[in-house]
DNA sequence: TCGTGAGAACGAACTAAGTTCGTATCGATG
DNA sequence: CATCGATACGAACTTAGTTCGTTCTCACGA
């Protein structure tokens, strides 16, 4: 069982602490409210509305519930960003360190860690914000930190690595949700096509934007996929094995 | 004089072209409400509150009246944004292109605007959420490329790594900002030295987190600043004038 | 069997924030 | 000096996070 303290903030501390015993027992025959049913509205709504329609009326609206129900299972908001990180993390597979390819296997996992992501569009933020003990992301922390490793990595260089890897995931994911986010929300003005931005950037007086204006086409080539390979890219390919 | 168009959604389009003539005129007598003292109440409030205290209430209470009278002037909230990251941008200075300083004056470009991130805590939300026409950021950006182009880059490979960069800058600020606000908030549990770091790191099971353990130090070493220049060498050092 | 009490659920309400509306005020202009 | 458009602003509407006090439920012990 899941820690059944009455304080929820006790609930999460132990969420951050190794996992319990976790005795199965017979699974709840109704339909208690529980940080697993709380965690699976959540990320509902974010899934489908994306982050920043997450709220605690909204998830709670999914339970069938008012917001003061969820107060005896969550600390306050900012609880349900650890908890739907939780759930992203814990989603994450970590290969067996192959020292042959740890170029290869640390795109792979940042990759799942970016589609993750951008299927929850806007989690990036909470992912950001995350305290850095929470013990799924300490155990993708701990995967990646193996790959570099494993493929000969200077243990402080590798923790450097990690974090900037990491926190370029993240900001590329938010960017992108960012962008799906206009997009979704056609504030007229504000939505440029590729065209429009190509157009906006040729119009630019050439005396100040130069540059702009002349390499335009190649500033707004490639999808965003290709930019995000393009500086794991960059990142990776200076990392080489210590006494190499 | 700037737009005085009765919509501020012109006058916001109007800051997104091209500056206009701006005849200077005479400065306003008394102290209307204008763009520029909402721009600077903004920028007080962020400089000294953060960016989450960033409220359309806060800002109108330092110019002395009540929220509405801000709307003459902007669009929404939204807006301060745009206005707090033109001011900003605004005060980047651009080196002259020098082909064989190249990475230097990126760093430097770089470090600017990492230090007026961190000079107005959490503006870097603000950034991250820009629209890309935005002239000041345009101007920076311009300058950026110019660097990158002086320096030999190929022009496609210039305007990614120039997004990649500045994707990171503008993440790393978000994070430093997010940590010392949760250091300001001293939500007791929540805060972590860097001894509590190490401590919680070596108290982690041996079997699960072997990698994480054993490098705990190395994990928490160095300033957020040495993280930062290393993460720019990471991302610079692959970059290579095009035919050698 | 029947209370009983701890934990869970919940309705109502409080606060804070973004935004809108209607009106009042001010200043330049004819 | 009257007028009109732009500006200012108080009040109010809406949405949100959170708290409070009460009610409900159910497992356990008398």
């Amino acid at each position: 069982m899941v820690d059944m303290s009455a304080d929820p903030r006790q609930r999460r501390a132990a969420r951050h602490a190794r996992p319990a015993a976790e005795a199965a027992a017979s699974a709840p025959r109704k339909k208690p409210i529980s940080v697993e049913r709380i965690t699976d509205a959540a990320l509902e709504v974010v899934a489908t509305e994306g982050y920043d329609a997450l709220t605690i009326r909204r998830v709670a609206a999914v339970l069938g519930t008012g917001p003061s129900s969820l107060y005896a299972h969550i600390v306050n908001k900012d609880d349900i960003d650890d908890l739907l990180i939780g759930r992203l993390y814990a989603e994450v597979v970590l290969p067996e360190p192959d020292p042959a390819a740890w170029r290869e296997q640390l795109r792979g996992v940042f990759t799942q860690i970016r589609d993750l992501y951008l299927k929850y569009p806007g989690v990036s933020r909470a992912a950001l914000a995350m305290v850095p003990t929470h013990l799924e992301t300490l155990r993708v922390g701990e995967g990646i930190l193996a790959i570099l490793l494993a493929g000969g990595i200077e243990p402080r260089t590798a923790g450097w690595a990690r974090d900037a890897l990491s926190l370029y995931v993240s900001a590329y994911a938010l960017e992108q949700s960012l962008v799906q986010q206009r997009r979704r929300h056609q504030d007229q003005e504000w939505v440029l096509s590729d065209e429009e931005l190509l157009d906006r950037f040729t119009a630019l007086p050439a005396d100040e934007f130069p540059q702009t204006r002349r390499h335009a086409a190649e500033l707004i080539s490639g999808t965003g996929h290709d930019r995000f390979e393009f500086a794991l890219g960059l990142l990776m390919n200076n990392l080489r094995p210590a006494s190499g």
